[in-house]
RNA sequence: CGGAGCGUAGCGCAGUCUGGUAGCGCAUCUGCUUUGGGAGCAGAGGGUCGCAGGUUCAAAUCCUGCCGCUCCGACCA
């Protein structure tokens, strides 16, 4: 992409309503656009992020053998009146009229809509088990958005619903989201740790939300400092073996959020130095809560012994916007963003110092045209603008790899290589600096 | 929903107390000079001062109502 054709509203200062960094970040490189409270548009270099994201979050669920649907946004309230929860949801549901002045919503999940759907294609044991899943806008009309794209109204979520005949077999259900979840943050760069949360108003008994350790996060956390170093399931892990040792492992350390945080079981379980008591991003939550849904809307399948019992059901959601923030909030520096290759809007940003020397055009012509035919993203800063706001722009929007090309260095027949991450250059000739960018981003975009 | 604050040019702000030609920095546009880490000079454009009433010869400024946004607290992917 040349910079001269693409869209990036790039603020010298900071907006005064953003609190934290990754607000700041997302208002000051371009990305976002509030357009009410807790509303955001998203421009083209935070789409970009927000597509990668919401690919990688689709590519565990697929190897884990969820499968993909799509539900609407507006929902019928007669759904929600058939489990309870229409009265019960409270203001925090956004309640519409239709011309009809029928009673609708706007989602703010998708438990009742997709119990609904379930149970009109599903009679038998035989059908079972089965995992669906959307990418789909919600909107909760929070009382206090705050903290830009981290706790907006209108949000994008990935939403997994698990059917399963039996207790154990809802229990396989969220052991396969366990480990897609750990799989999901860890690559997008991210440790996360799962914690025994409260249900809250989804119900259940069975569930854990997934925390991304972060100075601004909204949740107060505790954990085993062991629970960091444990290693990730591979993409090759069995998902329709027994990961119950997977889990195991992970539960088997200290980890709660506040609402679950026991101090004395904390002090007695977890050695002194290893004890974190710090604030987390909440990037996930499954839970498991059984025949909450299936049994008042009747959702029934008929068993092996030809009694029909409510399903087993179990959900499970990713903050697909709200992890944009969250990568930010790990990974950037005072000059901006720092993105990790698999979600960065782009792998490399290529300066022209001197846009219209005859040169330094025809290297850069090159070198975009080289990597892009290989299927890295270039974003190409082709504008009159001088070096140093060049810099600083490729600074602040944060790709991980820049490749600086000038009169000067060609003279020498070198041009620069950058490292966002470390700040490491090299200097190296220019067939050198494509082969070494086409090959390190094809090793950090390989799924381990 | 309780408490606090703010709405003046794309962004950051001054001006409001004490009514009298709507300003500053950055950004934008034009010209020239520049081009290896947020350039220099000269010029230009851009605002019904959140909205609606009211007071006044005169309102960004005073009064009333409304709307929007932000922050602190209680709730949440």
């Amino acid at each position: 992409m040349r910079l001269t054709r693409f869209y990036l509203p790039v603020l010298k200062e900071t907006p005064s309503e953003a609190q934290i960094v990754s607000h700041q970040l997302m208002l000051r490189a371009g990305m976002i656009r509030q357009q009410s409270a807790g509303i955001y548009a998203w421009l083209p270099l935070g789409f970009r992020v927000l597509k990668k994201i919401e690919q990688i979050v689709r590519e565990e669920q697929d190897r884990a053998g969820a499968v993909e649907m799509l539900m609407p946004t507006i929902q019928p309230a007669d759904l929600w009146r058939e489990s309870g929860r229409y009265e019960a949801y409270g203001k925090e549901m956004l309640r519409i009229k239709d011309r009809a002045d029928r009673d609708m919503l706007f989602g703010p999940t998708n438990e009742e809509m997709i119990t609904e759907i379930f149970r009109a294609g599903v009679r038998s044991y035989k059908d079972l088990p089965r995992l669906l899943y959307h990418i789909q806008w919600k909107f909760r009309d929070e009382v206090r958005p705050r903290f830009g794209v981290m706790r907006g109204r209108e949000f994008l979520m990935k939403d997994t619903y698990s059917f399963d005949a039996d207790e154990a077999g809802a229990r396989r259900s969220y052991n396969k989201m366990f480990v897609a979840y750990l799989r999901t943050f860890a690559r997008m760069g991210l440790t996360s740790i799962p914690m025994r949360a409260a249900a809250g108003p989804i119900g259940g008994d069975l569930s854990h939300e997934f925390i991304v350790l972060a100075e601004t996060g909204e949740s107060a956390v505790f954990c085993d400092r062991k629970l960091l170093d444990l290693p990730v399931p591979s993409a090759n892990t069995g998902f329709d073996g027994d990961l119950q040792p997977v889990i195991d492992r992970y539960t088997s350390y200290y980890a709660a959020t506040d609402e679950k945080h026991d101090v004395a079981e904390f002090e007695t379980k977890v050695a002194k130095g290893d004890r974190i008591a710090a604030r987390g991003i909440e990037v996930g939550h499954i839970f498991y809560f059984g025949a909450k849904y299936s049994a008042p809307m009747r959702a029934m399948v008929t068993g092996a012994d030809g009694k029909d019992r409510p399903v087993e059901m179990g959900s499970y959601g990713v903050g697909v916007s709200r992890l944009a923030g969250a990568v930010i909030e790990a990974f950037h520096d005072d000059a901006g963003c720092k993105w990790p290759v698999a979600v960065a809007p782009f792998h490399v940003g290529l300066v022209n110092l001197k846009q219209g020397d005859a040169a330094a055009d025809g290297a850069c012509g090159k070198a975009y045209d080289a990597m892009t035919a290989s299927g890295v993203e270039v974003l190409y800063d082709d504008t009159q603008a001088r070096p140093g706001e060049k810099f600083a722009r490729m600074d602040l929007i944060g790709l991980p790899f820049q490749l600086i090309v000038g009169p000067r260095g060609l003279e020498a027949g070198k041009v620069e290589v950058k490292r966002r991450a470390d700040g490491h250059r090299d200097e190296v000739s220019l067939d050198a600096a494509i082969d070494m960018l086409k090959r390190d981003v094809r090793s950090a975009l390989r799924v381990a």
